[in-house]
RNA sequence: GGGGGCGUAGCUCAGUCGGAUAGAGCAUCAGCCUUCUAAGCUGAGGGUCACAGGUUCGAUUCCUGUCGCCCCUACCA
């Protein structure tokens, strides 16, 4: 609705603004810092005073003469020096939402593929990768409900170094068979992927004392690769078992991919070997004979630097990025750039395709195999846009696979290829003390601390989450002692779920996160408990309504538009109708943005609004029934939208609270 | 050295295309529960938008420089 009328507004001004002054200017169109000054505000005035030579006074008064009202406004205003305010007519905005138009869908039918998770198949998840889960999710339920088609892909590097280290941990170190590995996996009382969280930090604290070692990383990464033998087994194994845990972290916070592409079929398939002809045939990547990169497959600096190197500083040779190293093995970046062409399909292959699990709500999850395994087996890939959501310290191996796809001629992929980026989570100093990390003098005097797999340094997913629902479940035990325990447990769980998902959704992407439990585990002020509150509020009017006077009223036919009108002369009542009318406006803002927080801050002072209007009105104690109607009315749709904002934010509204 | 990011209230952060009196939360202080749940509401204090120039009707926002912090700059990912 606000939408339509901002839109039909932008139209408008534009033909006017052709018409009188026969230029044609994008007008745009913003929303005034304060109330009193109407609910929309067009400066386009400003905009043409410099070209015409005129005041924007008078620009804006020439614009106005002869301007038909569209029908939801009620008034334009000459404001200020220029600004052109517009006013709405209550009533009439009133009536319809009331009586909503049916909707449109805007899907295009083009296929939106969003990668996000790829979370390195060795270790427990840590609060790192749900900052990267929760984006991403987050993105892909913004962009559903716009109407996009959207596929998620979660890569799984099972063939990497990081695997490999795990491998040389429990086959060098521990000297374990395959088959001890899988009783290990099997024991239910072992956490498999917490024990592996200690053997990657030790085994990584053992390279650095005795670099010797290193050569069983070698070699088990080559066995690894080539798929053949115990350790190569082994390292299916592990990774096949992580990521079965980490599947089912991310489930806990309402996460679900729809297929798991692997580095392994990646090789095995010889995705990577395909892309290396297209380069080399392209003269994309050349073999370099001299320096440093000697015998190197490189990609020239030059390639995916934008800004003209500086002649004096640094060569372009030295620069340029290894693709192929000296020993014929391929860097992680060449079977990116293979993943990228096939994700929009332009690699000429596909994987096969093995069935790997059924969420509880029946959606299933695919994983890449290199052989025929099943028949009905869903389309995948062959997106037209491709969002990776992966941190901003890999920008610049972004920038290189983009570069690859442009020297290919992929000009229209490597233009929907976007990055998006986000920075780390680290750890505040308080966090630090309290999960018992020994700080370096240095560190002490930093603002926040480097989360480290390799070092063991980091909160884990699983662990935080437990916390998070033990600190929710003790304050509902405390306030619903009344309720059942496997109910007031489910509570818990949406609490800390909320509270988890806006505290990661709370900062926008290029905002450095210093995660500190005792923030995380606020439930007070802007948090994702406070807006759940805050829906159980209105939810506990319409329930009190139904068990007093049996049903809700019909509000269509029982409110008419002049009384509705009278109504939002309040003007607190009409700013929270047109703040909560916002909501399709707001997803729309976050998806042209790029940031899910600008959707989260809504749904706060959407909250806040509502908190307010909770505070001064009682809505079932009221006596005139045509205000108390009203009243219901606007608890109802606040709540609507309200739950409906939360969804796309991925957290429930629990029963109570 | 080169590339990128950041610097806004005591702390953590928003701030849309350059626009009207720079906003939240936390913390502090003062109030508000016989009512539809106080995980709430109201109020107060708290700002040289790092600094210096420039662009213009207008700059927290754009440009240049300075200072400080962070990330990247691997034949790791």
């Amino acid at each position: 609705m606000f939408q339509e009328i901002e839109k039909q507004l932008i139209r408008a001004f534009e033909e006017q603004v052709a018409a009188k002054f026969g230029t044609g200017i994008p007008v745009s169109i913003e929303q005034p810092k304060q109330a009193c000054f109407g609910e929309l505000a067009i400066p386009v005035a400003f905009q043409l005073a410099r070209p015409l030579r005129k005041a924007p006074k008078q620009i804006a008064e020439t614009l106005l003469a002869g301007l038909e009202r569209p029908a939801a406004v009620s008034a334009f205003e000459i404001a200020g020096n220029g600004y052109i305010n517009v006013r709405l007519d209550r009533g009439a905005y009133a009536m319809g939402l009331l009586n909503p138009p049916s909707a449109n869908a805007a899907g295009s039918g083009e296929k939106i593929i969003v990668e996000h998770t790829n979370i390195n198949p060795n270790k427990a998840a840590h609060i790192g990768h749900l900052r990267n889960a929760i984006l991403g999710d987050t993105f892909v339920r913004m962009l559903r409900h716009r109407g996009h088609f959207v596929e998620v892909q979660n890569y799984i590097d099972n063939t990497g170094v990081q695997v490999a280290d795990v491998v040389v941990a429990f086959h060098y170190l521990e000297k374990k068979s395959p088959a001890e590995v899988q009783k290990l996996i099997d024991n239910p009382e072992i956490r498999f992927d917490y024990l592996c969280w200690d053997f990657y930090a030790r085994i990584s604290a053992l390279y650095v004392q005795e670099p010797d070692s290193l050569r069983w990383r070698a070699e088990a990464l080559h066995a690894i690769e080539a798929g053949e033998g115990q350790v190569a087994e082994m390292g299916h194994l592990v990774a096949d078992a992580i990521v079965r845990s980490h599947v089912q972290t991310m489930y806990r916070l309402g996460i679900e991919y729809d297929v798991l592409p692997r580095e392994s079929e990646i090789l095995h398939l010889k995705f990577w070997a395909t892309a290396f002809e297209l380069l080399k045939k392209q003269s994309a990547i050349y073999l370099e004979t001299e320096r440093k990169n000697r015998g190197c497959w490189v990609m020239p600096a030059s390639a995916f630097r934008n800004s003209e190197s500086d002649p004096d500083s640094g060569n372009d040779a030295e620069d340029s990025k290894v693709i192929v190293r000296s020993n014929g093995t391929v860097t992680y970046v060449g079977k990116d750039i293979a993943y990228q062409l096939w994700k929009f399909g332009l690699l000429g292959k596909d994987f096969f395709y093995r069935h790997w699990s059924t969420y509880p709500g029946g959606h299933q999850l695919w994983v890449t195999s290199d052989h025929a395994v099943e028949e009905n087996v869903p389309q995948f890939g062959r997106g037209s846009k491709v969002f990776n959501v992966i941190d901003s310290r890999q920008s610049y191996l972004q920038d290189v696979v983009v570069a690859g796809l442009r020297a290919l001629g992929f000009d229209r992929a490597a233009d929907a290829s976007v990055h998006f980026s986000y920075e780390m989570v680290a750890l505040s100093p308080r966090t630090l003390a309290q999960i018992g990390v020994e700080l370096s003098e240095e560190d002490k005097r930093r603002a926040y601390v480097e989360v480290s797999g390799r070092k063991g340094l980091g909160v884990k997913a699983d662990d935080l989450i437990d916390k998070l629902i033990d600190t929710a479940l003790g304050e509902v035990e405390h306030r619903h002692p009344e309720q059942l325990a496997a109910e007031r447990q489910n509570v818990a769980r949406q609490i800390a779920i909320g509270a988890l998902r806006y505290f990661m959704l709370k900062f926008t992407r290029n905002s450095v996160i210093a995660f500190d439990f005792q923030e995380a585990l606020s439930f007070e002020g802007e948090t994702g408990p406070y807006v759940q509150y805050t829906a159980v509020r209105a939810q506990n009017i319409l329930r009190k309504y139904v068990e007093r006077f049996s049903k809700l009223p019909d509000f269509r036919t029982c409110l008419q538009q002049v009384s509705l009108a009278r109504f939002f002369e309040t003007e607190n009542f009409w700013q929270l109708l047109l703040l909560a009318s916002k909501s399709d406006s707001a997803i729309e803002r976050a998806v042209a943005s790029g940031e899910p927080a600008h959707l989260a801050k809504y749904a706060f002072q959407l909250a806040q609004a509502f908190n307010n209007f909770y505070h001064d009105q009682r809505v079932i104690s009221e006596e005139n029934e045509e205000r108390r109607h009203i009243l219901l009315w606007l608890t109802q749709y606040v709540h609507s939208q309200l739950v409906s904002t939360l969804q796309v934010l991925g957290i429930d509204v629990p029963e109570y609270m």
